[in-house]
DNA sequence: GACCGCTATATTTTT
DNA sequence: TATAGCGGTC
């Protein structure tokens, strides 16, 4: 462990309770994790399996895994970590029951769920523009992330509707479906030991000490999740960085992290503020930032690295201006030796990446766009899942609907509806009931289920064996492949290489010979296609994503597109005042440091967004800094700009605009070259105007 | 049951 | 402005 610093040092060697360590980005905060849980075992003694330790991804345990692995040889596979929502299923599976669950129940995703609660609300005949299902899921969300069943959710009333009431219901829906969502992993995990003594006293025997990573973005009922585990011992070891606190929309509650000191008496803190990934000028940036928010641990990071170039600032006339920008910047960096995976472009929202596609494929760039729908989120792998599930006697009555007509077998929704009644009326698990289906022991629309049903029960044989022929043989003889094929050629080749790389999947992971349940259980829990075996993330080219999904990765060269008021701080957040500003503004922060060795800040004069045009502002967040930190690089604009002279005009000034009409001018700001006007327009509103872009006169 | 056209909607989305 | 999903109609 020679290779540690001080601090570091400090918090792999603390002792016992509660340990707060502040980890700046980039300043060898997994590193001191895993140092600590193996000083644990190799110096203290701790048997590896009574140490847990906790984190938000999949990517992210998988990573301490194998680091550890690295570090112990195999007493690192010992130590128990996953996500938060991993470890919680695992439990629930053993305790189900005393939640009155069956423990064969399933986790429902977040497409189904939503799903749920429109045909909930349809059922109770509230249409969308009373209570938008959205609202409603947020709402309820919001309680479970607060740690409140539907019965000590706060009585709400929304337009005569009575919210906990559609919550009390979902939650009987979802027990009725054998279901739970994720927000309910933990929440009921929560709820075991709360209500369960002897349970609680169990699971509080199992570890001997909890580590988790990304403190900063635990909610109230994770945090009681952690309270309670270690109400016996403390031995609370917790990793984040509160400037980095970026998911407050989801309930996190950064106030884990400032007052962790308060809530656990007697805590060590420990600050590593040496930061090791990024050049001195871009930490210069981050922290001039940064040191902007009021509320957080204080704290600023110091480079180790040398100062390096200014980061740069680059003022563009439009979207697609700016992404041509960024074009040249990343060809000139790719010219400068990086390599193309070594660049990212990091944006606020995932609009912004639609002007930057299209320029960058004009350009010839390569580039993969990281978002969007996720592997097992997709239709074609959802399908096969669910009749993999219904092979392998494990699938449920909401994976049966799913495919009783997929192909298409004649069964409507009036169908649908019955199955699910004679399903639901027989008691049978669905594909025990298919089995009955099979021997034509069910009458009505449940005759048409009959070939499908007798062509599982043939290939159920089959199932469970490696190699795993019964899922591809089931797709192809019930006639699934084929009816993808009414989706065009090239769609129906991706979706059937998809359910390739799902068959290489489950054949990969039933090596570890895992029940059928825990198959499906890895599967709701995996959102992304990588972990499922595809991966393209060595692949050349420039990462696209937002700034949220960038937390934990970094580049050597970062463009951060956008850097405008209402995009960044985005026009939402603003609504939610100094907080919403504050987070924004570590959403900045966390950009920035994603970088290593080069960054480059672009805004535009005029963002086209849904139609309207809109003259941004140069984010607040960039304002005031010393010049010294940022290269502004604002060349020439290329649009055809009319000269105005602006000493004929001011506040209270008539002014004509060949769109706009009449307007009078409400602010004025700038100087020389960079005058912004703030117009009410008669017809069109408030516009901001670039006065020397504007082909504004005087009236 | 399929198709077409209208309309609602657009911040971020670790699980 | 772009798109997905829903509802109406054939």
């Amino acid at each position: 462990m020679a290779d540690l610093n001080p601090a570091q040092l400090a918090a792999v060697e603390a002792g016992d309770g509660p340990q707060l360590i502040l980890a700046g980005a980039g300043s060898g905060k997994t590193r001191t994790i895993i140092h600590r849980i193996g000083h644990l075992i190799s110096a203290r003694g701790v048997a590896p399996h009574r140490i847990l330790a906790v984190t938000f991804t999949n990517k992210a345990a998988a990573e301490l895994k194998s680091r550890l692995s690295e570090l112990i040889g195999d007493d690192g596979g010992g130590v128990v970590s996953g996500t938060f929502h991993a470890i919680s299923l695992r439990l629930l599976r053993r305790y189900a029951e005393a939640l009155a669950y069956p423990r064969s129940f399933q986790v429902i995703d977040a497409d189904d769920q939503k799903a749920l609660v429109k045909r909930i609300l349809k059922q109770a005949n509230i249409p969308a523009d009373r209570l938008h299902p959205s609202f409603l899921l947020g709402w309820i969300e919001h309680c479970k992330h607060a740690g409140q069943t539907a019965e000590q959710a706060p009585a709400c009333d929304w337009n005569g509707v009575d919210l906990r009431g559609l919550y009390s219901t979902y939650q009987q829906q979802l027990r009725e479906h054998e279901r739970m969502d994720f927000s309910d992993l933990i929440l009921n995990c929560v709820l075991l030991m709360r209500e369960h003594a002897d349970i609680a006293e169990a699971l509080q025997r199992r570890f001997d000490h909890i580590l988790v990573d990304e403190y900063q973005d635990t909610n109230p009922v994770q945090h009681e999740w952690l309270t309670l585990l270690c109400a016996g011992h403390r031995n609370l070891t917790v990793v984040g960085d509160d400037d980095q606190s970026i998911y407050g929309w989801r309930g996190a509650d950064i106030r884990h992290i400032l007052e962790f000191e308060r809530i656990w008496s007697g805590a060590g803190t420990h600050r590593l503020e040496e930061n090791y990934r990024s050049t001195g000028a871009i930490l210069d940036l981050a922290n001039a930032v940064i040191s902007k928010n009021e509320d957080r641990h204080d704290k600023s990071l110091r480079a180790t690295q040398e100062q390096g170039l200014l980061p740069q600032w680059q003022v563009c006339n439009d979207e697609y201006d700016e992404a041509r920008q960024i074009g040249t910047q990343l060809q000139a960096w790719r010219d400068a030796g990086y390599a193309w995976q070594e660049m990212a472009v990091l944006y606020r929202s995932n609009r912004q990446s639609l002007a930057l596609e299209q320029i960058l494929r004009e350009q010839g760039l390569p580039y993969r766009i990281v978002g969007g729908v996720g592997f097992f989120e997709r239709l074609e792998i959802k399908d096969a899942l669910a009749y993999w599930a219904l092979l392998n006697g494990c699938g449920d009555a909401l994976q049966l609907m799913r495919i009783c007509n997929r192909p298409k077998r004649g069964i409507g929704l009036k169908g649908q509806e019955q199955l699910a009644a004679q399903l639901s009326g027989s008691g049978l698990r669905a594909h025990e009931w298919l089995d009955l289906v099979a021997e034509g022991g069910v009458g009505g629309v449940a005759g048409k289920l009959a070939p499908l049903a007798r062509l599982i029960a043939s290939l159920r044989p089959q199932a469970g064996t490696l190699p795993d022929r019964g899922l591809m043989a089931l797709l192809q003889e019930s006639g699934y492949l084929d009816s993808l094929q009414a989706m065009g050629e090239l769609e129906a080749a991706s979706r059937i290489d998809n359910i390739h790389t799902l068959q290489r999947y489950i054949e990969l992971t039933m090596e570890q010979e895992i029940t059928p349940i825990e198959f499906m259980d890895r599967a709701a829990l995996l959102q992304s296609g990588e972990e499922a075996g595809r991966d393209d993330e060595n692949e050349e080219s420039v990462t696209l994503m937002s700034l949220h999904r960038a937390k934990g990765l970094e580049f050597d060269c970062v463009v951060l597109p956008g850097v405008e008021e209402g995009l960044l701080p985005h026009q939402r957040a603003l609504d939610d005042g100094e907080a919403g500003i504050a987070e924004e503004r570590r959403l900045l922060y966390v950009g920035i440091t994603r970088a290593r060795r080069h960054l480059k800040l672009t805004t535009a004069r005029v963002r086209r967004l849904f139609g309207e045009t809109h003259y941004p502002l140069p984010s607040r967040f960039i304002k005031n800094l010393p010049p010294s930190m940022l290269q502004q690089d604002t060349p020439v604009a290329t649009a055809s700009a009319m000269q105005n002279n602006s000493g004929d005009m001011g506040v209270g000034s008539n002014v004509l605009h060949p769109s706009f009409g009449e307007g009078v001018i409400i602010d004025f700001e700038g100087s020389g070259d960079a005058i912004r006007v703030t117009v009410q327009f008669r017809k069109a509103g408030i516009k901001r105007l670039m006065l020397k872009y504007a082909a504004l006169q005087a009236a």
